[in-house]
Order: structure tokens, then C-alpha cells, then sequence
DNA sequence: TAGTGGTCTAGACCACAAT
DNA sequence: TTGTGGTCTAGACCACTAC
């Protein structure tokens, strides 16, 4: 990476500025290394600091980089493959799935995921909370609504508020017979509260996966998941999980 | 929304500033409003334009704003549900799907791509570009990669090179019997070219779809789809498009 | 304590769309 | 021509990590 100097171009310098760097990256760095810190590098392509993170902000989410502060910017590893749908349907919690379940509480559930429901309003909703880990990285967070009414033979409050009850409810759910799911994934931005289980900024950019499932004629429980989009590549395999990925860090934009 | 003062917090200003906005656009605007410009906002908020950009930029990667060059801020309807995923598995091209064929060239692919096709280096691909509208909106640009040894039978390059002949690929390549396919999900960022499709600015956020075509024991066919996150949400239903979405923008973070 | 990335400022100019 | 968002600068200070 010489000290490159930047031409007079009609597209903006931090856009050149990522071109250039993204080739460096393939060519000079291998993953985990070290970039230059941020003031030198933008000494040495002779923009400000603020054009030079505006390239690296661009790296990042396109998974290319990992920043960290106090620490440095480093080379990311390509992104890892992370199962999400297999078309066999199954309620979540169900055997050998990827999930660690960690708490459950019992409150009203966001609007938007009250609209999914459609239950009655006021309803008692069970809310687990769940957290899935990869190649020993957190990769996603994950609150299953579950609507009191779909788990009636759940026994009260005695059992603790922890894991324990949080895996009951969910074998409660069990229960009923799954009819179908239904998903949908968007783009979204990392809560407070999320970005500290996944170890990274609030507002971090993250994939949303919301999984419906149902049962009895109607939406039974509500799963909103929120994947690291800077780490992760959700997969929806049905040839389960060819995972290749080789050459020198590569990707398709 | 008042000419609010931010108070002393240990959160980022522009977090918190994200916050009050957020909850004005929920309560005093409507789908389609423009909203102040950013200097006056900035002004109105006590801050520097740059840091009432930043919390504008996270709303607008949430799908909250949208801003356009010379026109203005506008708050932006619910994000649209688009079907990618029906359970039964059909060649691209099929009968009434949401796409439409632009033009085919003749070209090696990506590396990234020819590692998915595991094709013979240098054999010819066939690169069909298609678009796909929804609600009168570009939301989708896409590359479909056909090995030549795909399409065996395809006459010769006496057909011209438009969506004729992207069609007549697409048409060959469907008398393969598909054995599978495997999606995957990951965040990327528009390219120049994506972005002109797009009608958006190079290097904005979008969902990008690969998908692996399988017959006759190798894959088949590559696609390469690029959605714009900003206004799009994925859907994988098997409970075909129950689409609803009402309630004053609400959006689960 | 030193060095990193994260936040913030107060300007300036540019590209684009509408008038 | 005017007004908008987009880019860019040259600083400053803060929060965090590692030594």
C-alpha cells in the first residue's frame, strides 16, 4: 500500500479512497492483521480523518473490516455461514438447535410485534430471550414472544424467572402442533441492549429476522432474531450447508 | 416537534437526537412529509449539521427517512413486503415471476461467482441482467450467471444480445431439471452500476441474494440479487404474502 | 500513560432539482 | 437562481484498551 496519491476524479474521494483500500486488503493483508491507525492513514493518502473513515465505515459494513476502540482496525475473516431456515418447520428450542436459551419475563410485547400476534390486547405474553453463538462468536440475539394463551398448561410462577422457565415455556409450546412459519428479513440497526450481547456499537448495522410460526388457525408465537450483519451470511439451505469460501478474501460488492 | 434542548446524558448526542426524532416521526408527521432541511434542524437541536446527519443517516438506514439530493427529507412509508422464497423450487425466468429481463452479455464472472459455479476457469457464462419493480419501484437489480455447458443447445450469437437473448437463456436453461437450491442473505453496498438501477447513490446498503441453482449434480446457475434495503423487506413465506402492516410506523428497532 | 477509534464542531464548497 | 442534501476539511475532546 504505497503512498498513494489521489487523482482528480468525478466520484467522490472516500468512494476512490475504498477502491483502493478494498484492493490493499486482497493483496497486501492477510485476515487479522493490523491496519495503519486512522490518522496516519489519512495522512498518508492526504484527506482528512473524517473522508478516511467514511471509506472504512463502507469496509465495515460490507464485512471487510473490524474496528475496535482503544484496540485498532483489523482485517476481518470472510463472513460465516449461519443457518437460518431448513424447510422442515420446527418450533424454536426444538431439538439441537443453535440457541442458548438465558432469561424469561413475562410484559407487553412491542406494538409491531403485538400486530403480529393479533392477540388480545393486554394479553400476558411470555418473552424468552435467546442467544445464539458461532465459532465461539455471538453472532445473534433473539426475543420469542409467546402469547399466554398458546401455552395454557404452563404451571405458574413458582419455577424462577431464568433459563429454567425460559426452556419450559418453550417446551410448553412444543405442545401444539406446528402448521406452517412464514419469515421475513430486513435490515435494522442494533438496540442498546442487543449491540451489548453482540459485542459491538449501538446502532451497528444487523439482519432482523422475523419467524412467525403457527398454530391452531392462528399466529402462535412471534421469534424477532437479530443477526450481526457485519459477521454473518444467513443461509437458507435446502442442500444443507455446502460451506466453501476460499481464495483471497473475496466477495461480490 | 418543540424546539427540544438535549440534556447532559452519558449516550452520543446523535443517538439520543435519533431517539427524539424517531418518536416525532411517529407522532407529528405523516408518510411523505418533507421535513425541515438539515440545517434548520441542526440549529433547532443545538448541533453541528454533521451530527443531526448522523442520527438522519441511521434513520434512514432503519427505512424511516428517506433523503434525496436537491429535494429534500421525506418520512418514508413501511418498508414493502417482497417475496423471495415460495418452497417449491423453480428455474429464474418461470412462468409469471416478478422479474424482468434486461439484456445478456458474454463475460467471466466474479471470482466470487465462479467459486459457486466450481465451472471449468475461462468457460464462458452467460450474465442475463434483470430488474424487478414493485408498487411502481425499482427494488431489485439482479445478475443471473449461466455456464455455457448449461444451456448446451442455445443457438449461437445470431440472436441479438438484448432481452431477447436474455430470455433465450433463461428459456434453454430451463429444460434442466433442478434438483435444488440454496439461498443466502448478507448485507452488501450498492454498486455504481446497482445503485443507478436503484435509483439510490453508490454504496447504499443493500440485501444481497445468492442463489445456487443445482441439476445434473453441479451447479447449474448462479443469481446475484441486489435489494434495496432501505425500502425493502425480505420475505420467505410458505404461508403465501399474508401481508399487513398498519399502526403509525411502528418497526420493531 | 499512551495510543486507538468514537464523537463533535464550524465552517466551506459541490452536485443536483426545482423554479 | 435558489435551496436541498452530499462531500470535505482541520481541528478538538472523549471513551476505551493495553501497557
Amino acid at each position: 500500500m504505497g503512498t498513494t496519491q489521489l487523482e482528480t476524479a468525478p466520484e467522490p474521494k472516500y468512494w476512490h479512497l475504498k477502491t483502493v483500500l478494498s484492493e490493499a486488503l486482497d493483496s497486501e493483508f492477510s485476515v487479522g492483521e493490523i491496519l495503519p491507525n486512522e490518522r496516519d492513514l489519512a495522512a498518508r493518502f492526504g484527506v482528512a480523518r473524517a473522508t478516511l473513515r467514511q471509506a472504512l465505515e463502507q469496509l465495515e459494513l460490507e464485512g471487510r473490516l473490524q474496528r475496535r476502540r482503544g484496540v485498532g482496525t483489523t482485517v476481518a475473516p470472510p463472513r460465516m455461514g449461519v443457518a437460518v431456515g431448513t424447510e422442515e418447520h420446527t418450533w424454536p428450542g426444538a431439538a439441537g438447535d443453535a440457541w442458548q436459551p438465558a432469561d424469561c419475563t413475562v410484559a407487553a410485547p412491542p406494538a409491531a410485534v403485538a400486530d403480529l400476534l393479533e392477540s388480545v390486547h393486554g394479553e400476558q405474553v411470555h418473552t424468552v430471550r435467546r442467544s445464539r453463538v458461532s465459532r465461539g462468536q455471538p453472532v445473534a440475539a433473539e426475543l420469542v414472544y409467546v402469547p399466554a394463551s398458546s401455552v395454557p398448561a404452563l404451571p405458574a410462577i413458582d419455577t424462577p424467572s431464568g433459563a429454567a422457565r425460559a426452556r419450559a415455556v418453550l417446551r410448553e409450546l412444543r405442545h401444539l402442533e406446528l402448521e406452517g412459519q412464514d419469515r421475513a428479513v430486513e435490515l435494522g440497526s442494533a438496540s442498546a441492549e442487543d449491540a451489548k450481547e453482540l459485542d459491538r456499537l449501538p446502532g451497528a448495522p444487523v439482519l432482523v429476522v422475523t419467524t412467525r410460526f403457527f398454530a391452531a388457525g392462528r399466529t402462535a408465537a412471534v421469534s424477532v432474531a437479530t443477526y450481526r450483519a457485519d459477521t454473518c451470511r444467513l443461509t437458507f439451505g435446502d442442500h444443507d450447508g455446502v460451506e466453501i469460501h476460499h481464495g483471497p478474501e473475496r466477495r461480490a460488492s
